[in-house]
DNA sequence: CAGTTAAACGTAATAATAACGTTTAAAATA
DNA sequence: TATTTTAAACGTTATTATTACGTTTAACTG
């Protein structure tokens, strides 16, 4: 604080990377994406996706780019996790990490390429294997701040489709929170809510009966944010 | 990707800061720790507390560094709020900022010393001055933090000292919400949930028949936290 | 056409919240 | 000494949200 003028040259820069957590849901259950760490050190064990974050990149941008490298997706829902500092989290060095968790709606069609060609794999997120560094703290702290959002924000509806059933919602909300929500005080809310559009339409290929698809009412959403809507069942 | 075993050499470092957004209460009001920056560039303009983070330092050290420098105190209620990484966020240069709000018990004695040096002053939180680079918006996201922290975390109490008086935490919670509580539900709902321990002694400063002081129930709250206890009123 | 199953609908008890009115303690003052 | 004043403390009720269940429906199956 005493030498003005100089401190920005006499402060030691430091590696900085970005890792994301990414969760989707698949056959019903909610899962993370991990994948075989293709540098050293720990090459080959399983790891968070990354990147070192370049010196004209925004570190959002980084994540973004890290995400599309890995799924050929844009758009996604991405959320800063926690920047994680401490001095020997990484064994190649002093590197902070920015970790990032999105939200995405699998879509085996598009991303199937390119997750291959990173050796990644999709995992249940309560059965996630032994990760690298501080990853599996990463993890832990993301599936956290999940629930934290899902109480207040709809974020069951960005794992889904487009066009989804209650019951798939149901499970989702399920997964997340993973304990049983009574599906007839889920449904009464939903709909009460006015937060889902019905579609002359329905699901058959999990029951004779089928089930009705719905779409998620943005609108009504914007509205019932400011009076503090919660996505508690 | 494709070249193993020198990622870590390839990577450029970049500058990493960290920056406090203080908050304490004074008056019955909530206030922010701003202080005149002393180094170029906008030396001379206000600004939060920040320094550069060293290589053998935790970011979270660096911050309880700068907060311990300021104000003398150490075992503060602390906690990350986010990594800014826009690419031209500091005009000085380009500088990650990890940036910390905490919570501190105004104590006068304590700090004086420290805080006169550093030209820093309390400000109302609603009417914080200009602050240099993005600070101003650092602030504005502290605030967001600290409302959706205050749902379900009892940092109203972070604020008060040891003991305090039911009107004295009314106050703070209509400080950090911004809006009249109605006292008679807060009051109800506090003395329903066994947060508070009544002590046998009464602080006479606001009226001529006295208010109990009370102390916070941290075993109450433990339990308390595991049923999912809201502290909104 | 009875049986099966997931989906959809319904009801009642309980708990939490919101919006108010009333009483009390202690000092000031008529 | 009685009266007034003021913040503090206590109380009541109506409304709303949550929880815990039971029942009916649609469409296919044997």
């Amino acid at each position: 604080m005493d030498k003005k003028n100089t401190i920005y040259d006499q402060a030691q820069p430091l590696l900085v990377a970005v890792d994301c957590i990414v969760f989707g849901v698949e056959d019903n259950h909610l899962k993370l994406l991990v994948f075989k760490r293709e540098v050293e050190p720990l090459a080959g064990e399983w790891s968070l996706l990354g990147s070192f974050v370049q010196p004209d990149e925004h570190v959002f941008t980084a994540a973004k780019r890290v995400l599309k490298e890995l799924t050929n997706m844009e758009d996604i829902y991405m959320e800063q996790l926690h920047c994680y500092g401490n001095v020997d989290r990484d064994s190649g060095g002093r590197v902070l990490s920015v970790a990032y968790w999105s939200l995405i709606r699998i879509d085996h069609n598009h991303e199937e390429f390119h997750i291959k060609n990173h050796l990644a794999k999709w995992v249940p997120f309560d059965q996630v294997p032994q990760l690298v560094l501080d990853h599996g703290k990463m993890v832990n702290d993301a599936i956290g701040h999940l629930r934290e959002r899902a109480k207040f924000y709809p974020i069951g509806f960005e794992l889904l489709p487009e066009e989804f059933t209650i019951p798939q919602l149901l499970k989702v909300y399920e997964a997340i929170y993973a304990r049983n929500i009574d599906d007839r005080n889920f449904r009464k809310k939903l709909l009460k809510s006015d937060l889902l559009i019905q579609l002359p339409k329905k699901d058959k290929s999990t029951s004779k009966k089928g089930s009705f698809l719905y779409k998620f009412n943005r609108k009504t959403y914007e509205q019932l944010m400011l009076s503090g809507y919660s996505f508690e069942f």
